[in-house]
DNA sequence: TTAGTGATATCC
DNA sequence: GATATCACTAAA
């Protein structure tokens, strides 16, 4: 069954772990359905986390952080990966989980690759017609890490575990 | 280990 | 208007 609001509408460090497992599916505008099961997320919380792109201030690029919990934000990592990530919680409280991999897709940039997941879905939503969410019974165990990539964030939000990975 | 890539933020 | 930076990947 897809996955709704309620889902989405909780707190990243809920969501990161339960998105795991689940299926991303795309409908192409050709009807064509791409499916990859989640196999890596990593929570992104608020202008505290030095690792979050909300500790740089609301800016044009970011601020879709702050919308709604369910909203797409797709955006370009040097010059060439698209990353995406959804908005979870609580409006106007920045906060998002990223898609780190999928089962068939080893990395970010793979990932939304072989989804064909790109810029212009940026601002859509995972509750619509286009990208969404399956929950089809599969169940994991789940490990914890530091997140990757993020080497300024400073000591403490460099070690903090909010990367969760499928064990197979 | 390192080049490649381009949007964005931040400084003139 | 110029420049530095970046939640990465592929090739070597």
């Amino acid at each position: 069954m897809r996955l709704t609001e309620p889902f989405f509408h909780r707190d990243c460090l809920k969501v990161a772990p339960d998105l795991v497992g689940k299926v991303l599916v795309h409908r192409l505008p050709d009807g064509t359905e791409l499916r990859e099961r989640i196999a890596e997320t990593e929570a992104y919380r608020g202008t505290e986390d030095l690792g979050c792109h909300a500790s740089k201030g609301r800016t044009p690029r970011n601020e879709l952080l702050w919308r709604q919990s369910g909203t797409v934000y797709v955006y370009l990592c040097y010059g060439i990966h698209n990353l995406a990530n959804v908005i979870t919680g609580e409006a106007e409280q920045p906060q998002g989980v990223l898609l780190r991999a999928g089962v068939n897709a080893d990395g970010p940039g793979k990932l939304t690759r072989s989804l064909q997941i790109d810029r212009t879905l940026n601002g859509s939503s995972f509750l619509g017609d286009t990208v969404w969410f399956e929950d089809d019974g599969f169940r994991c165990e789940l490990r914890t890490a530091p997140r990757v990539g993020i080497e300024y964030a400073g000591d403490y939000w460099k070690k903090i575990p909010w990367r969760w990975i499928m064990v197979p």
